[in-house]
DNA sequence: CTGTTAGCGCTTTCAT
DNA sequence: ATGAAAGCGCTAACAG
């Protein structure tokens, strides 16, 4: 394991420049106020010793750590992969460096992340919190003392950014298009109810059937087969039957997909199928899916520039942003054959 | 934006408890050598001001960030974002914080992420390196003058820790089970051939071929459909034609799976087909797909440890590790109907 | 345009 | 068992 002897400090560099610390400082902060010769002879030095400036000095001095927290639930869903890769990008380009921490939705886990973060100062945080009305949360945001932009679901209380998908719309949008292919016995399935997404998605799917008329069917939790395979199962054997699914979420389409496919039930032309959330496979099962996709890019970048505003100083006042869902129409709906 | 005053120090701490800051330097590293009264008596009032110790400071002193960089080509990868997720988990039981940045396997970008984690003197380093040979990597890895662990592809020489799948033979595992489904026109299909990675896959499947006698059919580079379409049109239409496919990478596997579905050809009656990697709707896709397994977890773990042990200077030489892969069995093969 | 100097918050001898 | 003081590498007045 190579182990290099102590790294070059400012001030090695200073003294083999034959120039005070200061300059060097310049130098390393943009170069004003410094002569033209002396900018070239310092970073000359620099390159020679290999000089990377300490951020811990930095840090230390300026208060400010270019780091920010983010927390997501997990990094193996591929929605919060997508949402931290692009994060990361965003954030590079003004030289911030992420902290990753993943809660698994368990809030001591949180809390523990909160503290680690402290430690390391970071700058600025991104959290996906995990429930709502999360008590101590908000507490220990309040003492961590710096900016802080929800994601996906919002803090309570208007002290905190947030960048949210439209749900409540995305919703309305998939339960609309399958009204409009003259469905009427519409299957909502899954989701963790006491998930801030799930409901919003709920009552989106609730106005539509109100205003359209149709019987409700609202089932949540399917996110394994056996339930999925039960509760469709049920539904289909009541009078009137099923003529379309709506999964909430991608495990619950998913399922809703095989059960349907093991049944030999004909999709779309028995029963038609949106899911909520695109997935890699989405397009290559046959029939393919369609699905209401949430623009996760730009959910990721608009919320991490308005953190780095926040940190910058720039924005001062809680934003609450909702960004649009879009529909990916693909067989599976009735729009294809 | 909650902006509190600034954060209580250890001498705010030192000062409300009436101690010196020793004595709470002392708590913050443990409690040895402390009075229990002494002890309760100061963890009340960190606990009351909310202290946390400042990482930047400690950093400085200690020459230790408690902060390990990891790069790797892409988050999105659901390879790679496994990866990332066990290392999290291994790092934090240390105390250790993830520094995440992605490549996307362009050297440029690697080059410059090596001068952030330099900057942000991270104590190690977790790196996917992009090509095997890339020189100018090598050099500034000796210049950030850390433990560094290569994993999933080898850096060259021999001066760094490396943790590998064992790709040989996982490729020799597959072709060995087709050929004793009876398969012998077996069609191995894609991946970049400068990985080395699907180098070692694309060796291990030639050892079979050569000594189960059979003929030779690799063809690289099959992540789109088109080209998957192409070649296994071509190959089918040759004398003796075709009677299994091993995808030797995700893409490959699926843009497989989608052409001999849409040719109408019987999986596995009259073609099998195998792939390199597990993938999330793998049981779910009918026929389900057999895949060659990587244990990413344990691949994370143990780099994950080795480089903490590199980094407390338990071990010192670099290690050769590598992982054996699994066969997951499903129906695509033949083995279920 | 350039240098001197005093800390930022913490750890660590070395005394006591 | 406890404290005083020096210093980690850098920045920001303030002089010059």
């Amino acid at each position: 394991m190579t182990k290099g002897k102590t790294r070059p400090t400012l001030h090695d560099v200073a003294r083999l420049a034959g120039v005070g610390s200061t300059t060097v400082s310049r130098v390393i902060n943009g170069g004003e106020h410094v002569a033209p010769e002396m900018l070239a002879r310092i970073q000359k030095v620099m390159s020679e010793l290999g000089y990377e400036p300490n951020q811990a000095a930095r840090s230390l001095k300026n208060a400010r750590s270019k780091t920010i927290g983010l927390i997501i639930p997990s990094i193996v869903d591929p929605f919060f992969a997508h949402f931290a890769s692009v994060a990361e990008q965003v954030a590079r380009e003004e030289d911030y460096v992420i902290l990753l921490l993943t809660s698994e939705d368990r809030a001591e886990r949180e809390m523990v992340d909160l503290k680690i973060l402290e430690r390391h100062r970071v700058d600025g945080l991104l959290i996906v919190p995990p429930r709502i009305g999360a008590k101590g949360l908000v507490e220990q945001l309040k003492q961590l003392a710096v900016p802080v932009v929800a994601v996906d679901r919002p803090l309570s209380g208007q002290t905190y950014s947030r960048v949210l998908c439209d749900n409540f719309r995305a919703a309305q949008m998939a339960m609309s298009h399958l009204v409009e292919h003259g469905r009427r016995r519409i299957l909502v399935l899954g989701g963790d109810p006491r998930l801030y997404t799930i409901q919003q998605r709920v009552e989106g799917c609730q106005s539509v059937i109100a205003s359209a008329g149709l019987d409700s069917m609202i089932e949540m939790g399917a996110g394994d087969y056996e339930t999925a395979e039960a509760l469709i199962a049920k539904r289909m054997k009541q009078k009137g039957g099923l003529d379309a699914i709506f999964g909430l979420y991608n495990q619950s389409t998913i399922r809703s997909y095989e059960v349907l496919q093991n049944r030999g039930v004909p999709v779309p032309e028995q029963v038609s199928l949106i899911g909520f959330d695109d997935f890699a496979l989405a397009s290559t099962l046959r029939p393919s899916i369609t699905v209401v996709n949430q623009a996760v890019a730009e959910m990721a970048s608009t919320a991490t520039r308005l953190l780095l505003n926040h940190i910058h100083g720039e924005t001062t006042s809680a934003q609450q942003i909702e960004i649009a869902a879009n529909l990916i129409v693909r067989q599976s709906c009735g729009c294809a054959q």
